[in-house]
DNA sequence: CCTACCGATCGGTAGG
DNA sequence: CCTACCGATCGGTAGG
């Protein structure tokens, strides 16, 4: 992980001019992304954003379409490394145990990294880069429900449902929280987290104890 | 309602060219906004894609943007008859029982009016059409918040969780749909109502019974 | 010579 | 419904 310091104007690096690095424009540009969409924000925004000009940004980044790719990339790999921690390794753990954990991490995956998540889910495919992105994304959704179907398999979920559909619902409610979650908002991480769970596989209704 | 054709070349009428109206440009716009994104689609994009050129769709239409304007208003006006049927009325009902009409009723409307409604789920913001469509869609969320309030304060669902995030929680399952729901694919509409009523109820868990 | 930038403008394309 | 265009703005780059 790099420095990640509060959001504000250009540290000052030695005696030069307020500098920026890669890291602080691409976060500034997935902010202005999300608010605005990809193709409806121009490097101009960007660079205005920024109180650059937009020369100045290509100094640092090479195109606007890396700058997405880098984003998508980096909800990609933690999603990734979400899945694999907890649905690899089976042996000593049932399905359902592995699912729980997938939903759970993954909530906190799109706690922790919601801008480039929420980039990544509404990447529709209009480039290379997006292509690349949706394939890796299918891979994590292909994943998902091979470890629903096991569960259904292994007895511990509803069979009333064919487990696509289930999967899809699932992780449809958790992918959900990049449209309305802000860490700044009144339910922290593990509050979510725990709503989410309990509500995936316990339901809405009361319980009968 | 007009009538739906099913996609195709353009209808012949009289003796004159082939000539599209107003509703099947329409329709066209909403499945091409809806692959690429609005703002990724051009007004030429749209031409070519109905075999015309640019000013001949201006003939038919006023703006690009009128086009998204109705998109959002038919998905609107469907969503609200849906959630206004099953909500209002109170009276004979519990809460519990109208949320429940009020999750069906949904599930249906994004299913037979998906485009549109797919549409206004991305909306950001961007323009007066798109603030307006979010100040629509804000006060369907405040109704749908509210009756989930009314279901848990009535005892008829968990209290362990803040409504307003069970709220979010069901509603962002149910519109996860429009990313996946094809009407040509396995799951017909009645299933997929059934399906998820029943998870978001009664959870993915194996029942007792 | 480096870094971090600027004013101006490139070739193309947007909605209309 | 087309050919022929407009004012503006796009992503990206020139020289300094």
């Amino acid at each position: 992980m790099t420095t990640t310091e509060p959001a504000g104007p250009p540290p000052r690096r030695g005696r030069g001019r307020p500098g920026y690095d890669q890291a602080a424009i691409l976060r500034a540009a997935v902010e202005l992304f999300n608010r605005k969409g990809y193709d409806a924000t121009s490097m101009g925004d960007l660079a205005k954003e920024l109180g650059l000009t937009k020369p100045a940004i290509y100094h640092h980044v090479t195109s606007k379409e890396q700058l997405l790719g880098q984003a998508l990339d980096d909800a990609l790999d933690e999603l990734t490394a979400a899945v694999t921690a907890a649905s690899g390794e089976a042996a000593d753990r049932t399905a359902h145990e592995r699912l729980r954990e997938v939903v759970r991490r993954s909530v906190e995956v799109l706690v922790a990294h919601q801008p480039a998540v929420t980039l990544l889910l509404r990447v529709r495919g209009n480039s290379e880069v997006e292509l690349a992105a949706l394939e890796r994304r299918r891979w994590l959704d292909d994943r998902l429900a091979a470890l629903v179907a096991d569960a259904v398999a292994e007895g511990a979920l509803r069979d009333d449902v064919p487990p696509t559909l289930v999967s899809r619902l699932l992780f449809g409610m958790v992918n959900s929280l990049v449209e309305w979650y802000r860490p700044d908002g009144s339910y922290d991480r593990a509050m979510v987290a725990d709503a989410v769970t309990a509500i995936a596989f316990d339901g809405l209704a009361r319980h009968a104890s």
